[in-house]
DNA sequence: ACCTGTCAAGTCTGG
DNA sequence: CCAGACTTGACAGGT
């Protein structure tokens, strides 16, 4: 199995790369001059993509071929009092830019738009803003000339007192959604309402691919399902991207192998927070059962220390190879872990 | 240079 | 029914 590691929006290691810098909205409307306003809105912007070009050059240096954008590209691009405001023409440039560098070096980038994006909720104005959030999203993919394997993760969402409704409301408003939005999601299991059995059950259900994050699963599993249990239907619903079972249907350059969060408990009081890094030895020890049913895995880290956490478990891992463990260090950024026959 | 309270948005809990 | 927690990087305003 062929394993490659990623880390999300923002490096500890690169010096004044934010990809995320902002202007409240509280702040724009002071400003006594609102064109103005826009253009600095437009100018952070610009300077926001120029960092995320910075960030994807600073992973291919390292080998790194995962990457979560950040979802603070454009400051109050889908403010309700904003929508007169077109910023995506005069970005267009930056957008394609971007959008090449990911293409031309073959690496996989996904948004993970922020909690407020809810399809279970009862509210219609919630589902509005959730339904222009992803639009938002999708949009940026697509300004960037990206194909459907650029995906949009979200969660399930609240549960409001009765889960099975909350998960029927999912299914019906998530369904609503137009193809060239649902296409490009991905759901993922949370650390307090809907469980992974729970997520995996709706993905199947709404034909979306399913992000298993274990370290959610460690701690909303009720009923002490073990992942790996999970782990071949999970795997299958990556189907439409090429992984079907242990056979690819198409060429190694058009797969797009499923993905999983892994991050570590940050502490024995605070356990759904994230740790500064993340423990090596229960990314193995749920990477190998899975090792020989499942050709390639993307695995994303969420660490505090981001992309440092991710070059200090590379090192773990090559003193997990030097002790002798079923993994080969391939590169930067990648392992191949072997599969033990159970 | 450094510290503190605040930020557009949702949901859950506890009072 | 409402305030505060949750979570988190960055800003604004202060020292």
């Amino acid at each position: 199995m062929i394993v490659r590691f990623g880390f999300v929006a923002m490096s500890v290691l690169l010096e004044n790369a934010s990809p995320s810098r902002t202007m409240t909205y509280t702040n724009f409307v002071k400003l006594a001059d609102r064109e103005a306003g826009l253009r600095r809105l437009e100018r952070i912007a610009e300077e926001n993509l120029h960092n995320t070009l910075r960030l994807l050059k600073h992973c291919k240096y390292s080998d790194i071929q995962v990457y979560r954008i950040t979802s603070k590209l454009i400051p109050l691009a889908t403010h309700a009092e904003m929508q007169d405001w077109d910023p995506y023409a005069p970005l267009a440039a930056s957008f394609a830019e971007v959008g090449a560098f990911v293409r031309d070096n073959g690496m996989r980038v996904s948004f993970h738009p922020d909690h407020f994006t809810v399809f279970s909720t009862p509210r219609e104005e919630v589902l509005r803003s959730s339904h222009r959030d992803l639009n938002h999203h999708v949009r940026m993919f697509e300004m960037m000339g990206l194909d459907e394997r650029a995906t949009c993760n979200i969660h399930v969402g609240g549960t409001y007192g009765n889960k099975g409704e909350a998960g029927r409301r999912f299914v019906r408003q998530f369904g609503a959604l137009e193809p060239r939005i649902r296409r490009r999601m991905t759901l993922e299991n949370d650390d307090k309402t809907f469980t992974a059995a729970e997520t995996l059950a709706l993905a199947e259900e709404t034909g979306v691919p399913m992000v298993l994050d274990i370290h959610h699963h460690a701690v909303n599993n009720p009923d002490g399902e073990r992942a790996e249990a999970l782990w071949d239907r999970i795997r299958d619903t990556w189907g439409r991207f090429g992984w079907n079972g242990l056979k690819p249907d198409r060429p190694p350059e058009e797969l797009l192998p499923p993905k999983i969060h892994v991050s570590t408990p940050k502490s024995a009081t605070d356990p759904r927070g994230h740790a500064d890094y993340v423990d090596p030895g229960s990314v193995l020890e749920f990477l190998r059962p899975i090792a020989a049913s499942t050709p390639a895995i993307d695995v994303m880290i969420e660490a505090k220390r981001k992309d440092e956490a991710l070059l200090k478990l590379m090192e773990d891992m090559k003193a997990a190879e030097a002790a002798g463990l079923p993994v080969r260090v391939l590169d930067g950024a990648r392992v191949e872990v072997s599969g033990s026959v159970v």
